[in-house]
DNA sequence: CTCATGACTAGCT
DNA sequence: TAGCTAGCCATGA
């Protein structure tokens, strides 16, 4: 076709944006993800600290970034920052209990989750 | 091009 | 649980 041998991969960095923002909306309300969690279900394994960036950068207020921490649970900002405070908030308004900055993580990753009440 | 920065992660002690 | 190191990727100076 006319363009040239250019590769509109999944790799594209407007896309890329794109399904990290759809990956983030798509955790359930009351749980959290990491941001490597993230990346990977947008596919884009490896892009954690990218995924950190997207949401330094968004603007949109109906985007769940509180529900986003790093891979050990803990919020991402420095303790007592304002941003901090805020997640904190937000996620105790949806009933998660945060404990020093802390979250208990789910045991699995969220993909398992179906399985487990599908097993029980 | 090189260097520094960052809402990161995994491994080791 | 906590601290330190190295690796990783995207951006901007």
């Amino acid at each position: 076709m006319g363009k040239r041998g250019d590769d509109p991969a999944p790799g594209d960095a407007d896309s890329a944006v794109d399904r990290l923002l759809a990956a983030v909306r798509a955790i359930p309300r009351g749980q959290v993800a990491g941001y490597g969690e993230v990346a990977r279900r947008a596919g884009l394994p490896g892009r954690a600290r990218l995924a950190a960036r997207v949401l330094s950068t968004n603007t949109d207020p109906t985007l769940p970034w509180h529900r986003v921490l790093r891979s050990d649970g803990r919020i991402a900002f420095p303790v007592g920052s304002e941003g901090f405070l805020e997640q904190g908030r937000r996620l105790r308004a949806e009933g998660v209990t945060v404990r020093e900055g802390r979250v208990r993580m789910p045991a699995r990753p969220l993909d398992l989750d179906a399985e487990v009440w599908g097993v029980r």
